[in-house]
DNA sequence: GGTCCTCTTTGACCCAGATCAATCGACAGG
DNA sequence: CCTGTCGATTGATCTGGGTCAAAGAGGACC
């Protein structure tokens, strides 16, 4: 589909981020120049609330924003993690029984909903292509289901770490000699959201890891793994999904 | 979007069904005439499985299916449930590390890939209506994930029953005299893999609910809910969703 | 009737992960 | 320098739900 493969910084957006905005490089969305527009929004702001309508939608450039539900009694379980390339909003009639917040400063590139319609409804490119990326999240979820539903706290951890590098091994980034290293974009806790644990489960069982060998720490953040078959196989993954060249 | 008000047996299905096919009356789908055959599954018949391929796309007609992901280890967590007029297959490239089962004889409408596509690609709508119904389907899996890494066993059952009944409710299927009640299509294992539980959970679970008056139990699967807000309480859903009415 | 067989219920016990609480490190401001 | 804040770590204890085991409740079939 895409070719994510170009490492410059992207010409196209008003900031500077890490990776190159894939979108606005090589998509189809990229033809609607005449709706699209870019905004920012701070760390921790929130994008949207449940109840409340998003009036744009549209794809993550740099940052990254979650997708949370919340039970009245404060329960949170993140159900969306938005990357670089990501797509958020729905064509259509609102959806939003869940919070959209940036967790980084987050740019995203926006359209406007009702031309944002108009053109789907004439350009059939498009309303294919954002099927094929839903149902790509919906593949995610599903897989994400598994993991909350019947993974250890140990292998939640596993997986999670494993996902991240995936992504950013997608979108091309980090990979210094075969070493492979990530950043966690997220604190404790939103990993434990995004895990459905506490974020004490989280903090004991990435240490376990540390302990047992399987990653490397430097920092709170940034997570060395000397061996990515042997983290697969503590996420309880059956394949490795092709994760790397 | 679909007007499910009608209670008559389908003309156009060649079996017998307790609702009407609201897939088969409405549907742009069903401008596809030409490339449309219908398919008869057995109970417990595997439709497709990990790494397989399916080579058709189409919606339920009768009966039930259950999409499922199985770990190594035996480990099992039910990622969709497919009840009539319910949605599978991708159109494009496969997807599938899940398996597709019935869990009830089963009446699917199938259209072949393939034609499939072809209609896809130069008919708006049918990308469009397909969008729709996938980022809904996404939707209905965001809520099942905050059931499934947030709420306790007994908020997992109550919320179980009240997707049903909704269900059931949306398609004008039994609402006999105020009384709600529901047929509760699983059994107690297939629950505990929707629910991410196990099935003795389940059983516990459902037992404490009929102590305490939320349900009442008639045989193993038929439930009747006298009080719907109780339930909805209990299943700690904040909105009720416009549920019924 | 009796005997499988599958699904379900119930009991007893245990453990993974939650909860409560203390401490630590990094960093910002005064 | 001290102090406050925020995130992370670690310890001690508790508990919801898992595990293991036994028994009940229908069918279906002989």
């Amino acid at each position: 589909m895409h070719d994510h493969s170009v490492h410059v910084q992207c010409s196209e957006c008003p900031i500077r981020h890490r990776a190159v905005c894939a979108r606005c490089e090589t998509d189809e969305l990229n033809r609607l120049e005449q709706i699209k527009y870019y905004r920012s929004f701070q760390a921790g702001q929130t994008i949207i609330w449940s109840g409340d309508r998003m009036e744009f939608v549209g794809s993550v450039v740099s940052g990254i924003a979650t997708l949370t539900q919340t039970m009245e009694d404060g329960r949170r379980q993140m159900v969306g993690l938005l990357l670089p390339s990501d797509f958020v909003g729905r064509p259509g009639r609102a959806t939003a029984a869940f919070d959209v917040t940036a967790t980084t400063d987050l740019v995203m590139c926006c359209f406007r909903k009702k031309p944002f319609e108009e053109l789907m409804a004439t350009t059939p490119h498009i309303a294919q292509r954002l099927l094929e990326m839903t149902l790509d999240e919906l593949d995610a979820a599903r897989e994400w289901m598994l993991l909350l539903g019947r993974k250890t706290a140990r292998e939640k951890i596993a997986s999670l770490i494993s996902i991240i590098a995936r992504r950013d091994a997608a979108l091309h980034l980090r990979r210094a000699g075969g070493k492979l290293a990530v950043d966690l974009p997220l604190t404790r806790e939103e990993m434990a959201d995004y895990l459905g644990l506490t974020l004490e489960t989280v903090s004991r069982q990435i240490s376990a890891l540390k302990k047992d060998g399987v990653i490397t720490l430097e920092g709170n953040r940034h997570v060395q793994i000397p061996d990515l078959d042997r983290l697969l196989e503590e996420a309880g993954d059956d394949s490795d999904g092709g994760m790397l060249v």
